[in-house]
DNA sequence: GTGAAAGCGCTAACAG
DNA sequence: CTGTTAGCGCTTTCAC
């Protein structure tokens, strides 16, 4: 295991003229500058690469190249504070207070990567932020200093208040996570309910009874998941039995806590409903430590199907959250809201997905 | 599964005043009303806010207090005009050209997590950015038009001529892969060599004699893993078959195509050494599918250690990548270069990690 | 200790 | 069609 030196002409370039500590920019070409090399104005250049009628086609196209082929590119920044416009957007990604750990879940990834789709379609900037779970209100800042014209948040944790408080102080915000009652700012999310109500119907079908669920109840999304399990329960005739509800964080080791849980409740139980599936895949991985056949013994479903849960083994039943539609919908609703439109808050259809972790 | 409604009190409020389409921005606070509220001049709020020690203690609290009830927050684009400075950073992520695919490998959340931390500790935003694997020269974009001081490259691929024109131009450029001859650009990356080393010793090690080789050649991290798994072969007396190298992409169907492939080829194999778990994970599904059994029929090690990999099933050897270091290396290297002084390429240990699907 | 004025790189009237 | 001028929101000499 080396440590460096290899090959031979190793080493880059520095910038050509530095100046100073972090953060400067060297010397760089500007408008000025092509203005002087193609003897016009910067009104001309100015007019020339914006692609302006007002000038003259001969005049453009040398300029046009002269900048190409000098790698010119306008200076956003000043255009920006000009021009009193901006085409970048925020996007917010909490994480877990406690241990600093964020983005573990594959889930995020393809949230980030679909928004980051839907934002370039759109020809806007993605500035990627990291907030404390707990601080959800610091989701703000590059909205304040003028960085991005609105922020997405990538889940709402526990903290209603304190994005209503953002959304009357007229900070443009779109959030992914559930609808609440008295909510000022606007939540795109699967439809959990509906989501918790097939994963748990599902288990019935297939016979089982005594369904345990993990996850974190005081989050919204987990809590109307919850909702929907204890109505498919209710409609089969079943209590929700509290023992068999464990609250795990949606850390990979949330499923292992939650089966050892299980098991110093000596519940009895023969599936789990897991919130996610990471959390499904670490609860299989402690029951097949535990000799616990899946899905023979305990059936289990996860939820968000990742793009793993169909190689994973047994391939995971799951609850498929609408991730491409999901980042469409959030960045139209975040431009909406930029806009001074109405930016209503929507549920995407969520879809059962069978395989062979819940069918014995 | 619903679309809309549900609730009370949905849909967002829009901002205060909004003007015109898309990028606008409302009428914020600025600098000058702070001033006016304060009774004194721009100046003195300038300074006040900076924390200089040429203004009254009484005057800079009062502002201060002012500025945070009134939530203004200074505008970091007209500041870094005036300062010609800038604290984002690029961050560049390559797509695949034919499917636009991406990110699709966990392997990348994790490096995202790991720049975003290192950025956010060295008080950096992090713009995020994709771009066509084939037009990675299209990754200077941010730099040319003054959004970024820097640019971070997660992945050289087949580019190397690209990035070193790159260079050439005295784009700050950092680049996640290997270390190439000729090379005029900085990049961080595993010890490749080592690492395609350690895996085929080891299956060497397993008895392992016939060992496949899943991952594209024409990448230069990939190459070397293939040398190092020469080498390994070498020093054991085999000689490399190749007809057990199988050129697969990234994507994760690679791991199947490349199971496939080696059917189709009559290959007769004991052992798949991959260049990703993800590739790994999905040709163990489809071995398993096919009946063969992992480790038994045929041991198999992956790349990256993606968090999954201990939770899999059978729990994946695979060859570890540092990644929180690589975070901090690449940040650190293209602030070295941002300030002008040289950033010398790096190669981060790597280590091999022994769990069941090598381990008869 | 504080204010007035100039200017960061760009665009948009307004004249010619 | 093109140049001149003013100014986006901020910082910083330079006076007072």
């Amino acid at each position: 295991m080396s440590k460096t030196p290899p090959p031979s002409a190793a080493g880059a370039v520095p910038p050509a003229e530095a100046d100073g500590p972090s953060g400067q920019q060297q010397q760089r070409l500007q408008m000025a500058d092509i203005a002087r090399l193609a003897g016009v104005s910067t009104s001309t250049v100015s007019r020339a690469l914006s692609g302006s009628k007002l000038v003259n086609d001969e005049t453009r196209s040398r300029i046009m190249e002269l900048a190409r082929s000098l790698k010119y590119s306008i200076n956003i920044g000043a255009q920006n504070l000009r021009l009193k416009q901006n085409r970048t957007v925020g996007v917010v990604v909490p994480y877990d207070s406690g241990t600093r750990q964020h983005l573990s879940d594959p889930f995020f990834l393809g949230m980030l990567g679909s928004l980051a789709d839907a934002l370039t379609e759109q020809g806007f900037d993605m500035l990627v932020t990291r907030v404390d779970a707990e601080q959800l209100d610091a989701a703000a800042a590059p909205f304040d200093s003028g960085r991005v014209i609105g922020v997405v948040l990538i889940g709402q944790w526990r903290h209603h208040e304190q994005l209503n408080q953002l959304a009357a102080r007229h900070v443009p915000i779109v959030v992914w996570g559930a609808q609440l009652p008295q909510q000022l700012y606007c939540t795109i999310g699967g439809d959990n309910l509906a989501g918790g109500r097939l994963a748990t119907a599902h288990l019935l079908a297939q016979g089982r009874r005594r369904i345990a669920f993990l996850g974190d109840i005081a989050l919204p999304e987990v809590a109307q998941r919850h909702a929907g399990y204890c109505a498919a329960l209710a409609e089969a005739g079943i209590g929700a039995d509290p023992a068999l509800c464990v609250a795990v964080s949606f850390l990979p080791e949330g499923g292992g806590l939650g089966v050892r849980e299980l098991a110093a409740r000596h519940a009895e139980y023969d599936a789990i409903f897991a919130c996610s599936d990471l959390l499904a895949m670490t609860a299989i991985n402690t029951l097949r430590q535990d000799g616990v056949a899946v899905p023979q013994r305990v059936a289990v479903v996860g939820y968000d199907d990742i793009e793993l849960a169909s190689y994973f083994h047994p391939p995971l039943s799951t609850v498929r959250q609408a991730i491409p539609a999901a980042g469409r919908a959030l960045v139209a609703a975040l431009l909406a809201l930029v806009d001074g439109r109405p930016a209503p808050s929507q549920q995407l259809a969520t879809e059962l997905v069978v395989r062979a972790s819940s069918t014995a």
